[in-house]
DNA sequence: TTTATTGCAAAGCGTTTGCAACGTG
DNA sequence: CACGTTGCAAACGCTTTGCAATAAA
């Protein structure tokens, strides 16, 4: 983990320096508080941990930041099904992927098939439709819940009833 | 579309029949809006179509109405990328479809692809997990607008593009 | 008549923005 | 020193909810 946020530390500074804006403490903060915690942060749980390690900083700051690592390609954004906020995911050093969603745990796990992306751009291209960027997302049952395991049972809740 | 409407309405009422809860005039005009507008219209669009024919109806009936389709199985909830609303389509009659989003004019295309799904159900599998359903979307620009058409350039804005 | 439903307005929630104080370059 | 950044609080846009009036059954 140490070196992935270097790496992104490294990226921020120059996408700043390229636009003379400007490196802060809260800036580095929010960096490490978006990487070291796990994949798919919502705001509010990087601004938490953020603000362990600097109880000062605010909302907003979190917000601005999350959309400067976005823009800056260090981030991506991530609005799942049934859940009204956005969620982000490191950027860097990540071919693409997927997503399997459960609905009980709200567990996110990630995944990827180039078979699927091939049959998308045949799709796509059937209809003269550029693809830029995709988004898939299988939501169910994970093993550990269709074990029957009685977990955490968090946020994400069931919805409409779609079958496959 | 007079004969959709018809079979929605029945299904509806057979809803509500069964939960002792009652049809109205507005949840009627509401699924006559719901059903007229272009698919994927949110709350505002039906809201707006559904007062044309009855000015009285207020925003709130319109969002309890369609949590009522949702419920009943006649519509589902969308929630599309870098839009912050929530867009309802049609469930029945309906096989299971994807969609291609263009991200220049907002232009919604359906697309189903039995290839694909039976990929997904194997990289489910894969991992112990049962998926309930999914969603596919592919974002990028459509026929007319790779074509450089100057069309009515709507709502859905590229994903990242904060400033700050 | 009973009680679900309506429309309004107020409240909620995540996110954005205005602004004066602050800190980086 | 200039000007980008911060934190706060207020503003926002979408959605939900409380409530008294209304209307299905």
């Amino acid at each position: 983990m140490g070196d992935r946020v270097s790496v992104a530390r490294e990226r921020l500074r120059e996408y700043l320096r390229g636009r003379g804006l400007r490196a802060t403490r809260q800036r580095d903060r929010v960096l490490e508080a978006f990487l070291a915690d796990a994949a798919h942060a919502s705001v509010d749980e990087i601004y938490d941990r953020a603000r362990a390690g600097d109880p000062a900083i605010g909302h907003a700051t979190v917000y601005r930041a999350m959309g400067l690592f976005v823009a800056a390609g260090i981030a991506k954004e991530r609005r799942f099904h049934a859940d009204g906020r956005v969620r982000y995911e490191p950027a860097l050093d990540v071919d693409h992927h997927d997503h399997l969603v459960c609905t009980r745990c709200g567990d996110i796990q990630e995944f990827e098939n180039p078979a699927i992306e091939r049959l998308q751009e045949e799709v796509a291209a059937a209809r003269g439709f550029a693809v830029a960027y995709h988004r898939l997302e299988l939501y169910g049952l994970c093993a550990r819940c269709r074990a029957g395991e009685k977990g955490p049972e968090k946020s994400l809740d069931e919805q409409s009833g779609s079958r496959v």
